[in-house]
DNA sequence: CGATCCTACCTTTTT
DNA sequence: GGTAGGATCG
């Protein structure tokens, strides 16, 4: 135990102010770096020192990982206490308090939680049940589209309450989008499951509609603290409102310029309008940076400063000014790959450095791969996190799947996923049966399939017979899973229903690969059972677990115990801090995003991502981009990203090698012959390959085919194509640049004749069903 | 019903 | 370029 005083003596004056404000709202608005887990960690402790109970202590953290470090700090502070405390994100803390709950709402407490896969699994079930076109109702359209109305609390009976929604539907030719919502929700609820915003929204219902669960939780939880307040939703705010509303001694703390979440329906206003919500907000800024040099602190302002919508704060650092950031351009993207592995190579050499000091981050997962091949080729190790988790492994959902149907056999997703897995004989025919005759009684599917020889179905008993097999089973599992332990009965399953078998039966190295991680599962069950040993009882152990796995993010599960280089997306790159970090891929269409560029706020949320992506760094940033890139496995041509330009140049240090630049520098040598590369970097982008008629994909090819251009008409096939993101048309192209709302007339269609083409938003996709409304024009 | 090939979509970000 | 669902045939 260390004395509180000490280490708040260590704080500055507007860390120590917020830290102990005691009673009453208040707002930190906390500038990247500028140690705000420092006070949040030590305002808890500091509430404990004056006499609260840990019990009557809330805190709601980004990830599990960043609660499970301040609890570890807090309880160096005050002592075993802090178990006591609430911490966790809003998903799990509001999970554990719904199963408690849960029969409030209708649910049983060992209700399972739905990942956006299973989610649209079911969505496309749904779809092809009630016969609608899957082209028309994308599933993922669909879920997206769902998951902003839960996050809205717009309920079922909401959205058909309001004529704008439905007739907003009907226009985009969805007319059965309520009814398709509806049902989701009837088969979620009839599966005993949940997905990840109902943990919210049932959150906002049980506590609406229950005044005494209501009173219980407000008088549980007398201190609230949310971080990253700026990227809560609509639901989690409202959840937040209702539990502060009695005592008011909510804290929030944030930072406008970090807003990265707006696409999962994070509400910046939240933040903006915190003072318009609560009483006497006292609102304390912290703007000292202590992380980065005075390089990156200033670049990073430079950025931010084109940002229109955002708080007064002025983020500063009293820290050396360290080295430009260094901008780096590259032919390809593996060039890229390789100059990042080798830079790491060397500045590990020179600077004496672990692996771990490194991240490499990019706007998408896919970009992940140059990286990883390079630094494989180079020996560098390196770890992933984020992209296909762990968890979501195809066998090891499998798996899952299995202890799901133990502790919820209604668990309709689940059912469906390994009824037939291994193959036992239960085809598709077969399982849609079972869904008509669930959905006909009123039952789950496991339910029909128990009571199977008193239903008058048309299966064979042959099928029958499997089928009771396969309950048989699941029902033993059951009966183990009341006595043995969470491990025990995975290791049973695993074997029990031949999955390892059938694994090792393929015998590939992906066959084994899988059966590794599957022992890596059983391992990490071992490791949460004998976790759990300590606490209470082991019944249920294995609900805590699934629930655990369900809500873990790759970062939780970070031991952080080996030495590697990170490599991840910026936005799980939130809240983190490197000595070196390399931004790759700054390039138009890819960082801002091409699908991020259509209003104002979009743009702007890209530049705060990049403004999360170049405050990570501690002593040196990098920012590479490159020339032309793979992208769906075809080579396009790339520009600089703007937000280079937007940084100010006297804080970027151009090393692009010469040899990168199409014009040899003929103008740009000085009178020593030194070549000034900022001056390169302003010239036009390299012209892309001259204009040829390249040869369509089949992808392409097909169609075209499709598609009526108006050119037929004069009687000659329609000859526009696409090639390295250009528009090549005929022999000719007038233009070969495009942007969005611009319009192109393209000679060489037909004789004489030009053709004009509308672009709107979108890819290549997009681009291609525009040749539908080729218009001629001359 | 199962295995195999074929196709579409994909790449924005995640609890 | 990779995945996952769908179509098709045995």
């Amino acid at each position: 135990m260390q004395d509180l005083q000490q280490q708040l003596n260590l704080l500055n004056e507007a860390q120590y102010a917020p830290t102990v404000h005691k009673d009453g709202p208040l707002m930190v608005i906390a500038g990247a770096g500028s140690g705000k887990t420092r006070v949040l960690t030590y305002r808890i402790a500091y509430l404990m020192s004056q006499g609260v109970d840990a019990f009557n202590i809330l805190a709601l953290t980004f990830t599990n990982k960043a609660a499970r470090e301040m609890k570890n700090r807090i309880s160096q502070i005050v002592g075993g206490e802090a178990k006591n405390l609430w911490m966790g994100t809003f998903h799990s803390i509001f999970a554990k308090i719904l199963r408690f709950e849960a029969d409030k709402l209708g649910y049983p407490s060992n209700f399972t939680i739905y990942d956006s896969q299973d989610s649209e699994r079911l969505l496309r079930a749904i779809i092809r049940e009630m016969g609608l076109d899957k082209d028309i109702y994308k599933y993922k359209q669909l879920r997206s589209r769902i998951s902003s109305f839960k996050n809205s609390l717009i309920t079922v009976r909401a959205y058909f309450n309001n004529p704008d929604l439905v007739e907003a539907d009907a226009m985009a030719k969805r007319p059965r989008m309520g009814d398709i919502y509806q049902e989701y929700c009837d088969r979620c609820f009839k599966a005993g499951a949940m997905d990840f915003d109902d943990l919210l929204l049932k959150t906002n219902e049980l506590l609406n509609r229950f005044p005494e669960v209501l009173a219980k939780y407000q008088d549980r939880f007398r201190y609230i603290l949310v971080d990253e307040y700026q990227d809560t939703n609509h639901s989690q705010y409202l959840i937040v409102r209702a539990l502060s509303d009695k005592f008011q001694n909510i804290c929030v703390v944030g930072d406008d310029a970090q807003s990265i979440y707006a696409f999962r329906g994070a509400n910046i206003n939240n933040i903006l309008n915190f003072q318009r919500d609560y009483d006497d907000v006292a609102v304390y800024r912290l703007e000292q940076n202590y992380r980065s040099t005075k390089n990156i602190v200033e670049a990073a302002n430079s950025v931010i400063e084109h940002n229109k919508t955002k708080l007064d704060k002025v983020v500063w650092t009293a820290n050396e000014d360290g080295n430009k950031i260094k901008v780096h351009r590259s032919i390809t993207d593996g060039e890229e790959g390789r100059f990042v592995a080798s830079s790491i190579f060397e500045n590990k050499m020179q600077q004496q450095l672990m692996n771990g000091d490194f991240a490499v981050l990019y706007r998408t997962n896919a970009q992940s791969r140059a990286i990883e091949d390079a630094l494989r080729k180079r020996d560098i190790p390196y770890r992933i996190y984020g992209g296909l988790s762990f968890y979501q492994r195809k066998e090891i959902k499998d798996v899952l799947a299995y202890l799901r149907l133990v502790v919820n056999p209604k668990d309709e997703e689940s059912l469906k996923r390994v009824i037939n897995y291994p193959a036992r004989g239960i085809g598709q025919s077969t399982v849609d049966k079972l869904v008509v005759a669930a959905k006909h009684y009123g039952r789950s599917i496991f339910e029909v399939m128990a009571n199977i020889d008193r239903i008058d179905l048309k299966i064979n008993s042959g099928t029958k017979t499997k089928l009771s097999n396969f309950v048989t089973m699941i029902q033993s599992f059951q009966i183990m899973n009341e006595g043995a332990n969470a491990f025990e009965l995975t290791e049973h399953v695993t074997k029990k229903t031949g999955l390892v078998q059938e694994l090792k039966k393929d015998g590939t190295p992906e066959g084994v690969a899988r059966i590794e991680n599957i022992e890596e599962l059983l391992n990490g069950i071992k490791d949460f059972v004998e976790g759990q040993k300590e606490v209470a009882d082991a019944t249920g152990a294995l609900t805590e677990f699934l629930e655990d796995v369900a809500l873990a993010t790759d970062l939780d599960n970070d031991k952080g115990d080996d030495d590697r280089v990170a490599l991840m997306t910026i936005h799980l790159a939130k809240g983190l801090e490197f000595p070196y970090v390399y931004i790759v891929g700054m390039e138009e269409d890819l960082f801002p995003s091409a699908m991020s560029m259509n209003t104002r706020s979009e743009l702007e949320e890209e530049r705060r991502l990049f403004y999360v992506a170049l405050t990570r760094a501690e002593k040196q940033a990098y920012l590479t981009y490159t020339q032309s890139r793979y992208r769906w496995g075809k080579l396009i041509d790339a520009e600089p990203s703007r937000f280079i330009e937007e940084i100010d140049d006297q804080y970027l240090d151009h090393i692009t090698p010469v040899e990168n630049y199409r014009f040899k520098p003929m103008i740009d040598t000085d009178i020593f012959g030194e070549v000034d590369k900022s001056k390169l970097r302003l010239k036009k982008p390299v012209p892309s390959a001259p204009p040829k008629i390249g040869k369509p994909t089949p992808d392409q090819l097909r169609k075209l085919r499709k598609l009526k251009p108006t050119t037929e008409a004069n009687g000659n096939e329609p000859s526009a194509n696409l090639f390295n993101n250009e528009l090549v048309a005929g022999n000719k192209v007038e233009h070969t640049r495009f942007g969005i709302g611009e319009v192109l007339k393209i000679d060489g269609v037909g004789n004489d004749k030009k053709a004009e083409i509308r672009f709107e938003a979108g890819g290549i996709k997009k681009l291609l069903l525009r040749f539908a409304k080729l218009k001629v024009i001359g």
